[in-house]
RNA sequence: GGUCACUUAGCUCAGUUGGUAGAGCAUACGCUUCACACGCGUAGGGUCACAGGUUCAAGUCCUGUAGUGACCACCA
């Protein structure tokens, strides 16, 4: 059998997907086994008005390892898929979209024909991430897909809403919230960013007191708000001013008279010491407010202009032309001190980057202490959930929840969950799951329902449970029976607040489980600059494209030996060395199957048999140690440790060394002179012996494969469907009737009898050999058509694994001839080198040899031991490491220091025949 | 202001009970060696940011300094 010299990955990426999804294997019902233990993870539900970058791709290709790994393994698997609503980005981008074809805003078409343009935005566009998820090859459950405005997700919302509200956690309130003029609703304060201006600029304003020449100054960088204050606040210990507390301030511009109270909060240290209280325009203010039962005066509108309350004078006008007007008003006056440069930092919308306006303002709250302490708790007594890497996640976690506040719901949009109160004619406000249930509280029909809707991650922070068919009413299904909690989240640091506490807290309260056992914090992806990935610097590395220039395979083996926790700069160099690599097993597979005639994969021959070669043995033993770690790796979230593991073996140890060592006896070893001989003949003489060598090859090959299918899975289901004898019969037992795919094959398991370590130490000798030829063949110049002489000096022992392996020694450092004896006697003109355990090699070189650099040479390799002596014998000398280190230690020093001598000896020894 | 992380070969990064510093890329030299030039062979390259300390032994533990970064809080 024949296949192309390179893997083309495009073509195995389009049909084997396809086929996975529609033979059902990524459902758990292709799990047979009645007893499997189940394993779950719940995606992070992406936006819908989002398109894949990489920290998805990062996320989902961990997720799909530790999936496909378990499904391999034999339990019932269930990877969800599912997509968010995303509120507010949805809204905007439909607005645009609305705006742009028919020139319409959303009030001019209403709610209803509003929210039907989204949903049939959702339909044409909201597809595109779910694509892309295909593309990435994650096996995902297509079939339990879930969108967070589905009727039973939604129901589980209403469900979720009502509790809360009739144990008293959810109220309406009027409080100071951030409120963004561009987007016109309220924000949570995890969706407020921070923004570092230098052109800042703090306003010293003078207020006239009454009755009194003095003047009170006070310090501003929003001088708008001004006419808004309702006192003035100094600090109760400032004796500068405590003559003033009490009287009556003449604020400028209105016709106010304001109090000046004293507060602790007020630092008498910074600026003037005096404090302009704006209770409706600032958190702070407000509290204060709240202390000395100030008015609350609103002056601006939700799109922060003024309104009539800020005087006739600046009504209508922005915030920042009511801020220039205030200061020329003042400016005029006489009552402006000066004007300081400040640089300060302001609080922008995370999405529009317009700044925040806090703002006085009636809203839906959660009170968040009673969740909060279910989580506190948990983390205490249980310590869950256990953050990957637990440092600093866990820190992090733990602390935000200490502080919590409450939670604000409310949003002032169309599209999401509409808040579950209506109000009757009185504006009495009624909770329930339905119009139907609020009409019997209120015993009419004249409702009207809350016209705002629930801030987003109200529903993500039911994702774990609401996906698996929780609603409330439904509380039990199989689903959840079988899959919740679920094993394992994978997600990033920024989201550790807004998303993963919150489905612990509720997955506690309402499900009374954690909804995740493990956390799995991934570090960001950064540009090749360090610099974090965003649309607007326009500076993202596009999965997609990496998979059409890679291949997805290359590019997921990239993501995951980036998966370290640490934050990392993307490094297209790596892909292409995922890239070689992939084409690497490709043609390491090309080999075995040009040479497959007569063999076919057979575990039977994962055994050694009696009197094996120290190869078979050896290669034996890597791959059971290679599966051993890469399993220990993965139980630890290791996914970088893993790669490497699987890297290494494939390509070193595999490629390198064991279809090297092979190969003669695989291809029958037939010399350049009969290369012309057709395969068909050379397939007529497959011995017995062969073949099973072929076949040996070909099975420690498929195992490798399914090592790597959970990384690679379009490569590795591409191969293993080539190679002679793979069928559903490699199946784990759970699988046994599902058409032949590697992703069902049965997880690679220890056999730890395999590890033999005396064959990885012989085979260590044979490699150690052959490295040193080569090394004085590439020093000495020796073309590598001049074939030479070999002779090596050592014990009995590694005589025997030299004569053992001899006719690959001599291919693979391209000798005619390997002498083996106790001792030699080389000619002069020999290349000589020390091998380990007091064995010597000997490469003559009548005519070919430069003395000077033969004596250059080994005086270099001299030192280098007699430096490494050094170092090793100050140890030994130093009496306290002798008694104070572990015995054991203190001997395998002594050993080297004694490997070491001998070597020593021998190159000088040969340094002083060569004078 | 608080908390935390990072600083290892030219570059990007590994290095988890403290015990001979690793990988890939890049570089140099040599190879049409019958799976692969997306390849093969060989080589060079690191006082593990700096300063102290603990220890027989420190890239690894502790303290401090410098630089970089993240998060939280505040900012009249």
């Amino acid at each position: 059998m024949e296949i192309a010299k390179t893997y083309e990955p495009k073509q195995a990426e389009e049909k084997h997907y396809e086929r996975w999804e529609t033979s059902g294997c990524f459902a758990p019902e292709i799990n047979q086994n009645p007893d499997a233990p189940a394993f779950s993870i719940v995606i992070p539900p992406p936006n819908v008005t989002g398109s894949l970058h990489m920290g998805h791709a990062l996320q989902h290709t961990l997720m799909d390892v530790l999936t496909r790994r378990r499904r391999m393994q034999g339990f019932r698997t269930l990877f969800l898929p599912g997509v968010d609503h995303a509120g507010i980005s949805t809204q905007l981008m439909v607005t645009r979209e609305l705006l742009k074809n028919e020139k319409k805003t959303p009030q001019e078409i209403g709610r209803e024909a509003f929210t039907e343009k989204v949903w049939a935005w959702k339909a044409k566009f909201g597809g595109e991430i779910t694509r892309q998820i295909r593309r990435e090859g994650a096996s995902v459950d297509w079939s339990r897909e879930k969108f967070t405005m589905d009727e039973g997700l939604s129901k589980a919302v209403r469900e979720v809403f009502v509790r809360l509200y009739e144990e008293g956690n959810i109220y309406r309130g009027k409080r100071i919230v951030n409120w963004c003029p561009h987007d016109k609703t309220v924000l949570s304060d995890l969706e407020v960013k921070e923004e570092k201006r230098a052109d800042g600029k703090l306003y010293y304003l003078q207020y006239p007191i009454v009755g009194a020449e003095r003047k009170l100054t006070v310090a501003t960088t929003r001088p708008e708000t001004m006419l808004g204050d309702t006192a003035v606040a100094v600090s109760p210990t400032d004796e500068r001013y405590q003559d003033l507390i009490g009287k009556m301030i003449a604020l400028p511009l209105t016709n106010r008279e304001i109090p000046i109270i004293a507060d602790d909060y007020v630092d008498a240290e910074f600026g003037t010491g005096a404090v302009k209280i704006t209770p409706a325009h600032d958190p702070n203010d407000y509290e204060m407010g709240e202390r000395h039962n100030l008015e609350q005066l609103i002056v601006m509108n939700d799109d922060a202009t003024m309104n009539e309350a800020a005087g006739a004078d600046f009504v209508g006008l922005d915030r920042y032309a009511a801020r220039q007007k205030v200061v020329e008003k003042f400016e005029e006056l006489g009552l402006l001190e000066k004007i300081d440069d400040y640089e300060i930092t302001l609080p922008v919308c995370e999405r529009c980057k317009t700044v925040i306006e806090p703002l006085l303002s009636t809203q839906w709250f959660v009170r968040m202490d009673e969740m909060r302490d279910l989580a506190l708790e948990e983390m205490r007594e249980k310590h869950f959930p256990r953050f990957f890497p637990e440092t600093p996640n866990e820190k992090v976690y733990t602390t935000w929840l200490e502080n919590l506040r409450d939670w604000t719901i409310s949003r002032q949009l169309w599209w999401g969950h509409q808040i579950p109160a209506w109000y009757d004619a009185n504006g009495k406000v009624f909770v329930a799951k339905s119009l139907e249930e609020a009409a019997q509280q209120a015993g009419t029909n004249d409702l009207t329902q809350d016209a705002d809707v629930l801030d987003t991650w109200f529903s993500s922070a039911l994702w774990a449970f609401s996906t698996l068919g929780w609603t409330g009413e439904i509380t039990e299904t199989e689903d959840l029976k079988t899959f919740y909690p679920t094993d394992v989240l994978v997600t990033g640091r920024d989201i550790i607040f807004l998303w993963v506490s919150r489905m612990v807290m509720t997955g506690l309260k309402f499900v009374g489980q954690r909804p995740f056992d493990d956390v799995i914090i991934t570090g960001t992806v950064l540009d090749k600059n360090g610099q974090r990935m965003s649309k607007m610097k326009g500076n993202g590395v596009d999965p997609l494209v990496m998979f059409d220039k890679f291949g997805v395979d290359a590019t997921r083996m990239t993501l995951v030996s980036l998966a370290t926790g640490m934050d990392v700069r993307w490094n297209e160099a790596q892909v292409e060395n995922y890239r070689n690599f992939a084409n690497k097993i490709w043609n390491a597979a090309r080999f075995c199957l040009m040479n497959s005639d007569g063999a076919t994969v057979n575990l039977a021959s994962l055994k050694p048999e009696e009197g094996a070669s120290i190869a078979d043995r050896w290669i034996l033993s890597r791959l059971n140690k290679t599966v051993l770690e890469v399993n220990r790796a993965l139980e630890k979230y290791f996914f970088h440790e893993a790669v490497q593991l699987l890297y290494h073996f494939f390509w070193d140890d595999f490629c390198s060394w064991y279809i090297e060592l092979v190969k003669d006896e695989i291809t029958g070893g037939y010399s350049s002179a009969e290369t012309e001989v057709s395969s068909e003949i050379a397939e007529a003489v497959v011995s017995e012996q062969q073949a099973a060598a072929r076949t040996r090859i070909l099975t420690i090959l498929e195992q490798a494969l399914r090592l790597l299918h959970p990384f690679m899975p379009f490569l590795t289901e591409e191969l293993w469907h080539t190679l002679p004898g793979t069928n559903a019969n490699l199946h784990n037992a759970a699988y046994s009737k599902a058409a032949k795919t590697i992703m069902l094959a049965d997880f690679p398991t220890t056999e730890e009898s395999l590890i033999d370590e005396r064959a990885e130490a012989e085979m260590q000798a044979v490699i150690d050999l052959i490295g040193k030829v080569r090394n004085i063949r590439a020093e000495m110049n020796i073309k590598p058509s001049e074939r030479i002489a070999i002779l090596v000096a050592a014990n009995a022992d590694l005589q025997k694994v030299f004569g053992e392996n001899q006719a690959q020694i001599l291919k693979l450092a391209r000798a005619t001839d390997l002498k083996l004896s106790e001792q030699f006697d080389a000619p002069k003109a020999s290349a000589r080198t020390a091998l380990a355990g007091g064995a010597e090699v000997a490469i003559p070189l009548e005519g070919l040899i430069d003395f000077a650099k033969e004596t250059d040479r080994l005086e270099k390799e001299s030192a280098k031991l007699t430096n490494e002596a050094e170092k090793l014998n100050a140890q030994l000398s130093n009496e306290n490491f002798v008694a104070r280190a572990p015995s054991e230690k203190v001997e395998e020093i002594r050993t080297r220091v004694f490997d070491i001598e001998q070597r020593t000896k021998t190159l000088n020894q040969t340094l002083e025949a060569l004078k």
